[in-house]
DNA sequence: TTCTAAATTTGTAACGATTACAATTATGGT
DNA sequence: ACCATAATTGTAATCGTTACAAATTTAGAA
């Protein structure tokens, strides 16, 4: 996966910057706040900024190679895989883990002649490794 | 649907600030936020403070009577109806849909073992009424 | 009723994530 | 090198929410 090129195909000139806020995002997998990156990468850029972090991410989403999703309602979480997957947080680890979703049937009846354009699914509970230890 | 005995069965006690912040909610079915309930009520009872219409929906969902959600990041709303259903969201007229779930698959090996609490699904799109104007 | 303690409500200040904005720095073409 | 444009940065402002202490109300005992 070569980084530069993927913001180059999706009309996203490839700084430095957004090279490594990609990169962290694409391989942590994490789910990570836009302060979590910010401290990432403090070290690695001294003079980045957050607001860059979050202009960059806001790049990013418009040109659909990231996505955000809110779980707690408080802050942001960003995600570089775009095939549309659920979530599920665990309310002891906080870990957030990505779901593979085989179907959803709502009522079609209320929801003929609407156009869907996002799908978020969110599940909270306890995970396997918090329930047993 | 009386309220006051409502709240009584939940261990909520009945002031006049929750019996009247759990009619508007439970009547209007819009998904308010603390602001909408706030100013719809300070007509009615003069002296509310907003640190009540807060104070009173948190104890609202820990005793179980409404559940919050957070469709836009950035503000909170509020539903009395504690069914498990879904939410459609008009990006154009900004209504909020309550949607059946018939049936939501996901892909059960990643979940065994795990204990699910909460489930939340948002749709986010245009509606037919705005389609077809 | 009157007194008193606990519960509830209220207003203000603090908080934290996000955004606005103007200044600075980097980039790319001439 | 020079200039125009784009990107980055730092600071201040915004806004929903929470903390907290003071004021008010409630309910039970005396
Ligand atoms: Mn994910
Ligand atoms: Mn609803
Ligand atoms: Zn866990
Ligand atoms: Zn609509």
């Amino acid at each position: 996966m070569n980084i530069a090129h993927h913001l180059y195909s999706n009309n996203i000139k490839p700084s430095v910057q957004r090279i490594k806020i990609f990169e962290y995002l694409y391989n942590s997998k994490n789910h990570p706040t836009v302060d979590t990156i910010y401290c990432q990468l403090a070290g690695e850029i001294p003079t980045l900024s957050k607001t860059t972090v979050y202009n960059t991410l806001k790049l990013f989403i418009e040109n659909g190679i990231t996505s955000s999703l809110i779980i707690d309602g408080n802050e942001a979480r960003y995600d570089a895989i775009m095939k549309k997957h659920a979530h599920f947080k665990c309310n002891d680890c906080g870990y957030i883990y990505d779901i593979e979703i085989n179907d959803l049937k709502l009522k079609d009846s209320q929801l003929a002649g609407f156009e869907i354009g996002e799908t978020n699914i969110h599940l909270i509970g306890k995970c396997k490794k918090c329930l047993t230890k």
